[in-house]
DNA sequence: GTTGATTGGGCTAGTCTTAGACCATTGAGG
DNA sequence: CCTCAATGGTCTAAGACTAGCCCAATCAAC
């Protein structure tokens, strides 16, 4: 707000937390947001410590400390690797409760407007964009693998659909920043029962984005993301309340 | 775009460079972003080291490579102090071409995307929040400064209008985005040079996005502030042309 | 069954980073 | 002119992290 608010802001920690715990996280964040899904295995330790920019004894620890937590199952042996075997719990509003109580109401709702304004963002800045056939064609598709999604993969889709929005502006920055976003609330999102009526709203929503993008009306899909995240921010305080 | 596309995005480097490095960058944004104005100091070195989440070391590493490179000026005793030398240079269509070459288009299309799409995002949030009538005086107050502002201080001062709007959403994470953002671009911008005509049409521009704001129209805000960074963009073109 | 490529497991020497203590300088205030 | 508090300057010991190497396990292909 004022000039010394201006200087919090920038004058921040610049790193997290030590090498070990951001690997954790970055992990987590690939495992939760469903990019190496259930049964696949992560990139050969070697590969991926250089795509990380740590050490492998580094992100060897990491991967132990996922491994015991249960997150992941490794194996020895060509063919071997570290396989996911996390699966998103079952929605619970009990979980639910938790989750917020471990974040904070001021971190949650930090975490609500940034998700809120980047994701209409990267929607806008798509519409307003020239989509070539083919991105139209991956919009349409991920929306339609979305919509055949089983309860069991619905998540890990809706994460494809959200995020494939920012991916297509071709802006990295975009893209990491939204996954970035969603991260912060996946927890959250699994908490929140599914309910048929809720997923009926969410597919006409997200049909509405997708309507809105292929039109090239940026101001629609700004309003129809807008719509679609705040009915997900007011499920989250109806199971709450 | 495909699945291998989504961990490109979340696999990538946990770490921008070492410790050092990083510091000198957020030293250097807070500089150039005009956090600390020329002839103000840093905090001290050792609540500095505190806020960033280094040793006093490190801090001093990047400190010293700063003064030695011009941006800083380290004067010791009582009433001392790491003091901001740095002003910006003269816009200059040459230096806008070398900064260019040395960004490579790619990566300055997508910061250019990301600003417009972060900007857009927290405008329009600001827009739709319910503003206190203390939120309301302080965007105007910005305007009215940048307004009133010296070409010496126009840099800055527009710096500072563009980031309140973020940081009156409230969130945090918002705002630091938006900082990193236009810090991704600010040697650009310092090259523009400054005619009458185009800090005429920025005025109106300005004006424009408080409007929107201030009468709570999303929409309205969104396509203002569309419209002023993208008259920011082709300003760009037309000088690299 | 043997082989060979691929993968995780583990070790070491060296570098980066930190925490904390102590020294040197400065200048406002008494 | 002194004093003293705040600040930058410097050193050391310990811990974190890395690069590079070699070992051990696995399994498809032959």
């Amino acid at each position: 707000m004022d000039e010394s608010a201006r200087l919090m802001t920038v004058l921040r920690p610049v790193r997290a937390g030590n090498a070990f715990e951001e690997t954790v996280e970055r992990l987590l964040q690939a495992i939760k947001l469903g990019v190496v899904a259930p049964g696949d295995k992560l990139p050969a330790e070697r590969e991926l410590a250089v795509r990380l920019g740590i050490s492998r004894v580094t992100l060897r620890e990491a991967i132990r400390a996922l491994s015991e937590a249960g997150y992941l199952d490794v194996r020895r042996g060509r063919y071997g690797g570290a396989f996911v075997t996390y699966v998103p719990p079952e929605p619970d509003p009990g979980d639910l409760r938790e989750a917020v109580a471990a974040m904070g109401m001021d971190e949650l709702s930090d975490a609500l407007t940034f998700r809120l304004a980047v994701e209409c963002g990267a929607a806008q800045v798509l519409a307003a964009s020239g989509l070539t056939e083919e991105k139209r064609a991956v919009l349409v598709r991920r929306l339609s693998e979305l919509s055949a999604a089983t309860q069991e993969d619905y998540r890990r889709l809706d994460t494809a659909f959200h995020l494939s929005i920012a991916e297509l502006t071709g802006s990295t920055l975009l893209a990491t920043t939204c996954a970035d976003a969603r991260s912060r609330i996946s927890d959250l999102l699994n908490a929140i029962p599914m309910l048929q009526v809720n997923l009926d709203h969410a597919a006409v929503q997200h049909r509405a984005i997708v309507d809105a993008i292929l039109c090239g009306d940026p101001d629609a899909a700004r309003r129809a993301v807008t719509e679609h995240l705040e009915g997900t921010a007011a499920l989250l305080r109806a199971f709450l309340a």
